[in-house]
RNA sequence: GCGGAAAUAGCUCAGUUGGUAGAGCACGACCUUGCCAAGGUCGGGGUCGCGAGUUCGAGUCUCGUUUUCCGCUCCA
């Protein structure tokens, strides 16, 4: 199979399944939004709590938060989101060059200014020592036709910025005829608002500004919290905050499935740090967070780092983890050293101090930060991709499986009578209810055995277990492999603790602290 | 955003030069078998993505539109 085919057999897979569904589907869908279903969202909540309590739990001074989405404006003001991505752009569809479309008309009147000018140099030579520039201005038809011109175009852009006018902006340039000075057409598509950040009305605003934001990122949430965390929480740098959230952007082109989307998750943790020790800890976190990936046991040749040569406006380092997905290496995680850039721009643009002093230095500074974001939906694609696995049995036959880590996967036991009669159902049904307090059980009676284990492999199922006439008489069940395939004969006493102990997330926590720790 | 392709049952697809929509799997009931899917009988499910147009008549032809996929572009 092609990468394009093995791909659209995993998104089929996942909708036949209920891990993803594309969202507003019976009205034909919303582009680039999706939602996750029965499976997916247990498989979504074990991927979380996978990094929860790796982040938050085994580290002593990691705390986590949960942030409001709204936020105020001034925010996203310091921390650069506005104004710096907020242009009207136009794309020559020749040349497929962008423009921002008011910088082409500011342009196109230079040249106007640049006309006017030379025509009133003309003057002063024809007319030396008795020139009067004003009058010449008032006067001369060229300069005038220009001048008009000049005005109405001139008045006619500021007035379709303020209005955020965009197709008065693009009326402009096509009225002044405009060309791309590369293509040198004047083919031209619309005039679209570049802005990655959805804008909402906040209610009840009594003269103050009503646009309120969707946050484009979890980050600003701990930043603006930073003073709250470190007072009420007694934490001493180095320390971090960590936060799972949704996050919008705006995305022009949103596309490979949930890759990447409108609205989506992240798991983010900021590690606030002493100026001058930001490096050590940017290399120490690379390890961590690669570690914790590789854990996964998804392959270590599927991981690697890409480090960033253009950095951000923040960043002082800046690098990615990449996985290799069905489309090839792509970004899976950030790791950046953002310096003090957000919590000095919060100081400056709230007005109020935020320092950290530091007892064993006896020194005030602004902690320098390094930043873990993870996108959870492309984890989620990386564990769904990296599992998918057509199988050849003997015999000729084949089997879909997924081999999710156990510890990740939707339903962790189902619990099979072998027919539907003489007691097994009854038996079948006594036992689930004795472990579905353990772990999250699935029942399923109809159709053949073999079927059944089938149906469990295509979503993921570690482990079934099958009770048959002998459990009747010795108490005995068999606890089937979804890897395997292998069958072993267990006490129903002793169940809880072994398909516990497989299931566990705890070896891979052992394992990411014997690399890190 | 530009270019190309596609859309028919939950899934995979068939549907002739335009003539009232089919199969397999899946799903439900019952019977049968019983440790690695696909025995039997019966049954439910589709305004053929949506909207116009041409036509006596459109799943089929034309236009528009939405969504998806591929390539380019973009991604603080």
């Amino acid at each position: 199979m092609t990468q394009e085919e093995v791909f659209k057999t995993l998104v089929a897979h996942a909708k036949e399944y209920g891990f993803i569904f594309q969202s507003s589907e019976i009205y034909d869908g919303l582009s680039a939004v999706y939602d996750y279903g029965q499976m997916g969202v247990e498989m979504k909540n074990n991927i979380k709590k996978y990094w929860w309590e790796a982040m938050v739990h085994l580290n002593d001074n990691i705390v986590g938060i949960d942030s409001a989405i709204f936020m105020h404006p001034r925010i996203w003001e310091a921390s650069g989101h506005v104004g710096a991505f907020n242009d009207p752009l136009i794309d020559n569809k020749d040349s497929k060059k962008r423009y921002r479309a008011d910088v082409l008309i500011e342009e196109y009147l230079a040249k106007l200014e640049e006309k006017m000018n030379k025509e009133v140099e003309k003057g002063r030579r024809k007319f030396g020592d008795a020139f009067n520039e004003e009058q010449f201005r008032a006067t001369n038809p060229n300069v005038l036709r220009s001048k008009t011109k000049y005005d109405e175009v001139h008045a006619r852009m500021t007035k379709a910025l303020n209005d955020n006018d965009l197709k008065e902006l693009r009326q402009i340039i096509v009225d002044c005829e405009i060309a791309c000075p590369i293509s040198g057409t004047k083919n031209w598509t619309d005039v679209r608002q570049f802005n990655l950040m959805f804008s909402t009305q906040l209610g009840n605003v009594d003269g103050g500004v009503g646009t309120i934001y969707l946050r484009p990122e979890t980050a600003q949430g701990i930043f603006v919290n930073f003073l709250n965390v470190q007072k009420t929480g007694r934490m001493k740098v180095p320390f971090g905050i960590a936060q799972i959230g949704k996050a919008f952007r705006n995305e022009i082109v949103a596309r490979q499935f949930i890759f990447r989307m409108r609205e989506f998750e992240q798991m983010e943790m900021q590690f606030f740090v002493r100026p001058g020790e930001e490096m050590k800890w940017f290399s120490q976190w690379k390890q961590t967070r690669l570690a914790w990936h590789k854990a996964l046991g998804l392959g270590d040749e599927k991981y690697r780092f890409h480090d960033h040569e253009k950095l951000a406006h923040y960043a002082n380092a800046a690098t990615d983890i990449e996985f290799e997905f069905p489309f090839g290496f792509k970004e899976l995680e950030g790791i950046h050293s953002r310096t003090d850039f957000d919590l000095s721009q919060h100081q400056k643009f709230s007005g109020r101090k935020i320092q950290y002093f530091d007892p064993e230095t006896n020194e005030s500074y602004t902690p320098y930060v390094i930043e873990t974001s993870i996108g959870l939906d492309r984890t989620f694609l990386a564990v769904l991709s990296s599992s998918y696995c057509e199988e050849a049995l003997e015999g000729g036959e084949t089997r879909v499986v997924l081999r999710l880590p156990a510890c990740l996967a939707p339903v962790k036991l189902a619990v099979l009578p072998l027919v539907k009669k003489d007691g097994l159902p009854e038996k079948a049904r006594e036992i689930l209810d004795s472990l579905r307090f353990d772990f999250n059980c699935q029942y399923d009676e109809k159709d053949s055995i073999g079927k059944r284990y089938r149906r469990q492999d295509a979503i993921g199922t570690p482990y079934c277990i099958t009770i048959d006439h002998d459990t009747l008489e010795d108490g005995c069940v068999t606890l089937r492999d979804r890897d395997t395939m292998v069958q072993e004969r267990i006490p129903i006493g002793r169940l809880r603790d072994i398909v516990e102990e497989r299931v566990s997330m705890k070896p891979l926590f052992k394992k990411i602290h014997k690399i890190c720790g």
